[in-house]
RNA sequence: GGUCUGAUGGCCGAGUGGCUAGGCAAAGGUCUGCAAAACCUUGUACAGCGGUUCGAUUCCGCUUCAGACCUCCA
């Protein structure tokens, strides 16, 4: 904890300096999947976004308690689907359970999650296993008198909420706003106003998704899993809640409602809101038709990639840009980005090889107040980047002897960079793994051996011949001045 | 239509009232038997028009364009 972090604040639109309500515990509550399909790229943004929070929040010594939900029942489907449950609807197309079609997505999405290196959050909780919660929330909001009852469904009373407290504060809506420009639809006949929403929605007699319930065997409303999970396990009040920009209005404005008229108070502090992965410009999203599963992103699968990008370089090309700025896919900034994290892995790697000397020519607390001062500010991972790079400079040339490095000095800077490269931004060296051990190495080490005695004896055809053949089965040589190196492309 | 963002060099992307990240690509050089890698050098970018200011890419206004939300969405 040796710097103020200043985060952006969706509720009050500013950077402000964060303090944890109870020291050193932070809570942390952030909007996950809902899991009804494979994980795509835009899943990535906020998963990265948040696992880079987590990671340095940790790294600066607080307790984190991370939780990040499974929607797994709840959000309804308007005027295509008749209000049929999203779940239900795709269980009944792959004539499969409801919980089975959630488990398979699951395991998708942390498949997926584990080769971005995003950690586990500390509790991960699905909505289908909170009922009760959900139903004892709703029975707080009626309580407290913000809910009615309407042929076994509850909805909230957006205009009597709003007459004490503020309905729109997150999204920086007015109800006058909200009510011209609500569109009006279908089997609404229930709710007083149309901008209010379902608590608790009774279920149709084909919907097979439901618990029993005070008022009617039905299902919780889109919003309520969050609100009542998030009391649950981090308390009446709490320090950080995320999720994606699109998630701010209706969500978490409702979430918001829900948890202020049942508690009485606000529940999170600070709102932080990632922004969105565009593609030629435009959202990624299921009602357009452009997405892309991160599988297919891993393996090139997908009409509009050029090549396979790596899990690493997905991360790194996320975290080049800031997370508040929408990011622009193209297989030209994919490109540029696996070069790039090939430049920094590279760099590190000669970090590695570098010999101590008596004296320093360069200063490694340099780097580490530059990265500290970036990430502090709004979780400025590009500016992080930006100072591993002018380093990665400085490793080669101490690797080349051009500078030197006490070894006391050479000790802190490497904890440095696995601090920051390994340790926060969650980087990983793919190609380190794959290229060490087995049988290959002797291999190459015997031909690249009798290369170096060619070369002594000035026979060029047979050298350039060894170098070019390794060349073509994906083996790059690099002549040293006392030798070689090489590593599998 | 309402609300709100944004427009940065060939591309991606930070940032700032004057010292103007970084990556990719490109050009020249050093090194090398030749390469590769590495290192050094090179780019008068801040949508347009006004205004504030000694000075604006950075602040304000207008214009144009793009995007997000208003409906499940990361």
């Amino acid at each position: 904890m040796n710097s103020k972090l200043i985060l952006y604040n969706t509720l009050t639109r500013t950077k402000q300096e964060f303090e944890p309500i109870n020291p050193p515990h932070v809570g942390m509550y952030v909007c996950g999947p809902t899991v009804y399909g494979d994980p795509h790229l835009g899943h990535a943004r906020p998963a990265i976004t948040f696992d880079l929070l987590f990671r340095y929040l940790k790294a600066e010594g607080y307790k984190v308690r991370y939780v990040r939900n499974i929607t797994d029942v709840g959000h309804l489907e308007h005027d295509a689907d008749e209000g049929e449950d999203k779940i239900e609807k795709k269980a009944r197309l792959e004539q499969l359970e409801p919980m089975e079609v959630a488990n398979y997505y699951t395991r998708r999405y942390h498949d997926a999650m584990r080769e971005l290196n995003v950690l586990p959050p500390s509790i991960e909780p699905s909505a289908s296993g909170h009922i009760i919660e959900q139903i004892e929330f709703t029975k707080r909001i009626l309580d407290a008198g913000f809910a009615y009852e309407s042929n076994g469904s509850i909805y909230f009373d957006v205009e009597k909420y709003n007459e004490k407290y503020h309905y729109g504060k997150l999204s920086g809506r007015n109800l006058d706003d909200i009510l011209t420009n609500t569109r009006e639809l279908d089997g609404q006949e229930d709710k007083r106003h149309s901008y209010d929403f379902a608590l608790w929605k009774k279920a149709s007699p084909e919907h097979i998704m439901r618990w029993p319930s005070p008022w009617s065997d039905g299902f919780p409303g889109w919003h309520m899993e969050c609100s009542a999970m998030s009391t649950k396990y981090l308390g009446r009040e709490f320090d950080i809640h995320g999720g994606g920009m699109d998630l701010m209005f209706p969500h978490h404005e409702c979430e918001i409602a829900q948890s202020t008229a049942a508690l009485g108070h606000d529940s999170a502090r600070f709102w932080v809101h990632n922004n969105m992965i565009t593609i030629n410009g435009k959202k990624m999203g299921k009602s357009l038709g452009n997405f892309i599963t991160l599988e297919e992103v891993f393996t090139g699968s997908h009409k509009l990639l050029a090549q396979a990008y790596s899990p690493m370089t997905v991360r790194f090309f996320i975290l080049q840009a800031h997370y508040r700025s929408t990011l622009d896919f193209s297989n030209e900034a994919l490109q540029a980005a696996e070069k790039g994290l090939d430049r920094l892995m590279k760099g590190i790697e000669a970090l590695g090889k570098v010999k101590p000397s008596e004296v320093s020519t360069v200063k490694p607390s340099e780097l580490a107040e530059r990265c500290e001062a970036a990430m502090a500010d709004d979780l400025n991972s590009p500016m992080v980047i930006s100072a591993l790079f002018d380093w990665v400079r400085i490793f080669n040339q101490l690797e080349e002897g051009q500078q030197k490095i006490t070894a006391e000095d050479l000790e802190s800077l490497r904890a440095t960079v696995n601090r920051w490269a390994f340790d926060i931004l969650g980087l990983r060296d793919e190609k380190a793994q794959s290229s060490a051990g087995d049988m290959v190495s002797p291999l190459v080490e015997m031909l690249l051996d009798m290369r170096m005695e060619a070369k002594a004896a000035k026979n060029w055809a047979l050298s350039d011949q060894i170098r070019d053949k390794l060349t073509a089965i994906g083996i790059r040589v690099k002549d040293r001045k006392d030798g070689y190196d090489w590593e599998i492309e």
